[in-house]
This record gives structure tokens, sequence and C-alpha cells, in this order.
DNA sequence: CATGAATGAGCCTTCATTCAT
DNA sequence: AATGAATGAAGGCTCATTCAT
């Protein structure tokens, strides 16, 4: 599929990569150069006013979205969670990806706190559960799975806000 | 494989199913006959007093666990999740255990808020919320994903009960 | 095939044949058992007058017909042509047909010439030219190639008869 | 068979057909782009003359002959006449191969009834007579039907024939 | 007389890979 | 940098047959 795709023969993809197992690697990096926290969540430009909002939005660009070439990427993140769990290899870099995700939810859940919008205590929960949150939402969307994506994502941001600031849904 | 496992020849297979697809088709439903809502949470004997702890074990009940066979359940699901995205007939299947579970949390919730444990609003909202962490948690417990489990599940349960009926982390 | 219209299972074919070639060669004996020359031509009856008429509606009687189970016999007959090439035993068997219809032809003939219907000398070959031409022309409505069957048939026949007793085509 | 006959594997038959029946419609393409009417009737080469000698030429090239590669052509088209009955592909391709014969022998009568050598009436019927008559004379050598071939084609043509012209058989 | 369960052999096909050019 | 030709291994499946019951 690839070779014709590309429209070279089978043999010459052996010429570029050594193995189907090193192709697919390098896809993996390639694929997921710019799939992590701060790509999405613009954190260098938050305040206690837009808090909330800067956590909502960066969920939506995380969401998959019918005209953006961004969807191959989750397509490809499902594929690999498959995978991952077969090869030790891929669980390895899976987990670094969502590390990242988790790392970053935490330092956002620090600002606000620090800010005034998140309420003390169990930061760390709190951004298992908005990583959670978002790939799931993420998952059924690209599954096709019918729900009010947005408002879903409203609820989980709002569980981890002072009531002074959640969003209406 | 299954032909090996099973210590018969693969020919012998096809006495017994008729289809690779077939096969399955028929594991599919032997392996999720027991992986529903009600047969891991005890929706009956809930009271004010268990609620909070009845959401909880219910999730317990869900995760994975070193000594339990239910685990091929989850790994399976998993599998079949991945397929799902390429084939129509599994993923209205995966759609309707979904829905269950769904179903199952709202229902709960809702009795939550007869009892008076959960604040009034936005049911459907925490039900998808508590569905996706505890379908979240698994999937990182069966991939070996380090993270305290129980804790963020807590934090997930606490999220959409009133402040008196919180359970400590 | 056979075992599910018959309705009984596999193996229980194997109670009543050894082996699929015992079956396949019972069922020649079955097939053909009513196949042979005089179950088509009315020799005995045969006349100066109605020598001609005979002929033709013999050969009407071998030629494939929508309604009659005796293009079972026509279809079956040429599939073991196929064998036949490559199989010794029903090669013979086939030969022995045939045999019996240019036997039967050539007695005919006979007959045709003591009555005064057909000239004489090449009364053999004559016969052949008869078997080949039915035989073909019962082959070829069988593929459903178009052709004035009857009409060919007729012409045929006038080929071995005396000027005064062509059939008009 | 044919990997084994070719001295490959079969895997690399893939390589060259992309499937069973695309390998058999060449082949049979291959086989048969020789088996035409004029490939064995001198059409053009015949007068008054020859016109009896032309065709009796004729149909011995048609025959199959133990020295002959083109036996195989006969064998297979043998083969192809069963397939055919079940599959609608082969049965057009024979049929026009058929069709090719039939014309030729009509267009060879017609040019012997402007020459005076065949008598006026029936020429289709005439035509159809002699491409069933060596088609089953063919047949039957190829099954080693024992019989005087050539003497069998000489009636048939004698058949069709004026008087004056006849060959002596 | 029949069946449920199984099997060795084989067929059509795909896949990952190799190798000489 | 690429290709034509090939290959071992395996996968899904059918077929003729066996055997214990």
């Amino acid at each position: 599929m690839i070779a014709q795709k590309v429209g070279i023969t089978k043999p010459s993809i052996y010429y570029h990569f050594s193995t189907k197992e090193e192709l697919i690697s390098q896809a993996f990096d390639y694929i997921f150069k710019d799939h992590y926290f701060k790509s999405y969540f613009q954190i260098e430009e938050v305040t206690l006013h837009n808090f909330a909002q800067c956590l909502y939005q960066g969920g939506l660009n995380m969401l998959p979205n019918p005209d953006k070439s961004h969807n191959a990427v989750l397509r490809v993140l499902n594929e690999f969670a498959t995978l991952a769990e077969r090869e030790e290899m891929y669980r390895a870099r899976l987990s670094a990806i969502q590390q990242d995700f988790l790392t970053g939810f935490q330092q956002l859940l620090s600002m606000g706190f620090e800010l005034g919008a998140v309420p003390s205590g169990n930061l760390a929960y709190k951004a298992h559960l908005l990583a959670l949150s978002i790939d799931g939402i993420s998952r059924c969307k690209l599954m096709g799975i019918e729900m009010d994506y947005e408002g879903v994502w409203k609820e989980a941001i709002n569980s981890v806000l002072k009531q002074d600031f959640i969003i209406q849904v």
C-alpha cells in the first residue's frame, strides 16, 4: 500500500528502511512530532481571566475534526495503542506521550492554582482526570460514538475549577 | 494460533465455525456476556450512606487485576476497539457496550441525586465523565502505565458528589 | 453437495460407497443405463416409407430439451468426456457407449439400404457421420450455442439418403 | 502443478499473474491465438480443381497428431469446453472460436458453389455439418477412439460436393 | 444406518523480505 | 536510488476420508 501511494516498488522501500518495523518506528516519530501538550494549549498566555477558556480551547484543539490532517495522528495513535500492548517498544513511547500530557495538565493546573482559579489539593489527580477525559472524548469522536463532546469536556474542566470560574455548559 | 492452543488442527476449527469471522463473532459474545454495568455495580443495594462507596467499589471491580481471568476481557476489549475502527460490525457492538455503561452511570447518578448525594444538573455529562474515567484508568492499568489508579478514580467520583459526601483520597 | 441434497451427512455416504470414485462409477452406470441407441431409435418399426422419419425422430429424442430430466444425462456425459481424457476407466466406458451408437447407426443404415432408402457404399463412414453429427448438435444445444438444431440434423440425414427420400428442410 | 513444471514456487506465479483466473485467461488467449479457420484452410488458393483437396487438407491440419505441439491446443480446448458449461466467460470465448470456424466453412462453401463444385442450397447447414464433423473426429482421435478418421472426413466432404467432385475414400 | 469430530493434504493467496542487476 | 523476479512462511479455507460411537 505504501509503495503504491509513494509511487515506487516494494523493494525500493528497503533502500530507505531496513525493516517494516524500522519504517513504522520512524513513521511514529514523524507523525507524533507535533503531538505534545504545549502545541495544543497556549500555556504562556494564560491569565486568571482566560484560564478556563485556555483549558477549554486546548481540549478542542486536540479533538478530531473532519477537515484536519491532524485526524490521522489520532487514528494512528489508536492503532499504536493496540500494538503497544504487545510490543514493549511502543508501550514506552506511548507512555512518554501520555506522560507529557499529564505533566502539561499538572503544570497548567499549578498555574491555575497560583492564579486563584483552581482550588488547592489533589492537583495530580485532577491532571490525570483531565488527561483521561480528553483522551476518552477524542477516542469516542474518532469512533463516531455520538455524544456532546464539547459539553463533556466543559464538565470535566468545571470539575477542577473553583465555583466562581466554571463555564456554562 | 487458536488451533494450536486448543490442540486440534486448523481444519477442525471449521467443523465448529463456518468462518474466521463467525468464530470471532461468537467469541465476542462469549467473552463479553458478563461485561455490563450491573455486573460490576451493585445498584440495587445503594443507599445515601453507601452511595460513594458503591460507585468506588464498582469501579474497582472493573479494573484489571493480575489474578483475574477478567483481565482477558479487558485485553480483548482493547483489541476489538482497534478492529472496530475498520469494521462496522464491531463498532456497533462496542457502541452497545459503551452505551450500557453510560446508561448505567446515568441511572446510578439519578439515584444519587434522589438520595441527596449528587448535586442537581448535568447528570448526563457527569455520567459520561465517570464512564470515560474508569475506561481510561482501566486502559492505563492494562498497559502498565504507572499511576495511582484508585486515587484517580476517587477524584473522578468526588467530582460528581456533593461536598459532604466526598471520599478522602 | 450430494450429502446435503440427499439429506444425510458426509460420513454416511461412506456407508454406501467406499470411495468418491466408487460413487461416481455407480452413478455413471445408473445415469447411462437408458442411454443406448435403441432407446432413442425405434428400429423395429422401420419401413421404407418411414425410414427418414425414424432417423429424424430418433435424433430429436437424443437432443437436450428444457423439460426433460434426460438433460442431466447429457450434461454428465459432457463432464465425463473431460474426465475420460485423464482416466482410462472412463475412456473405456465412454468408448463403449459411443460404439453402441455407431453400431446402431450402422445397423439402421443397413436396413435403409435393404429397404432401398440408402445408396450402397461407405455405410460405416455414413454411420460415423451421423453419430458425430447428432453428438455435436446435442453438445451445442447443451452449451446454448444458437443454431437451427433440427435443420442441421435433417441435412445430416439427407446426406446419407437417396435423392428420392430426402426430407425438406 | 504449473509452478512445479515451470520450476518456480507458487508465490512467484503471483508476480506474473494477479490471479489464477487471470493466468487461465491469458493462457487461453496464448494457446488459441493460432486456432482459427484460415490458419488451417488455405482459402485464398482455392480453385475448382483443388477445392475438394483444400477442404480435405484443412481438416487434416486440424486433427491431433502425435508429434505436433498443436495437440495441446486440442486437449486444452476440450478442458475448456467442460469449464465453459459452468463459467460464462469461457462459454463466450469458445462460442467465438466455434463461430469463426462456422463462418469459415460457410465462406469456403460459397466459393465452392461459385466455382461449381458445390450444389446450390442449404450452404449454412452444410457448413454446420462440416464444422461438427471435424470437431467430432478431432475429439475422437484425441480420446484415442479407434476409427478411420481420414475416411470419415472424406465422407463428410463428399456429402457437400457435387457428384463429379467427390473424393475416392 | 447414521453421525459428530477430527485430520492430512492441498489450494489460492498475501506478506515481509532478498538478491542480482 | 530503484527494480524485476523470486521466496519461505503463513493464513483462510475445502476436500476426501477416518473413526469411535
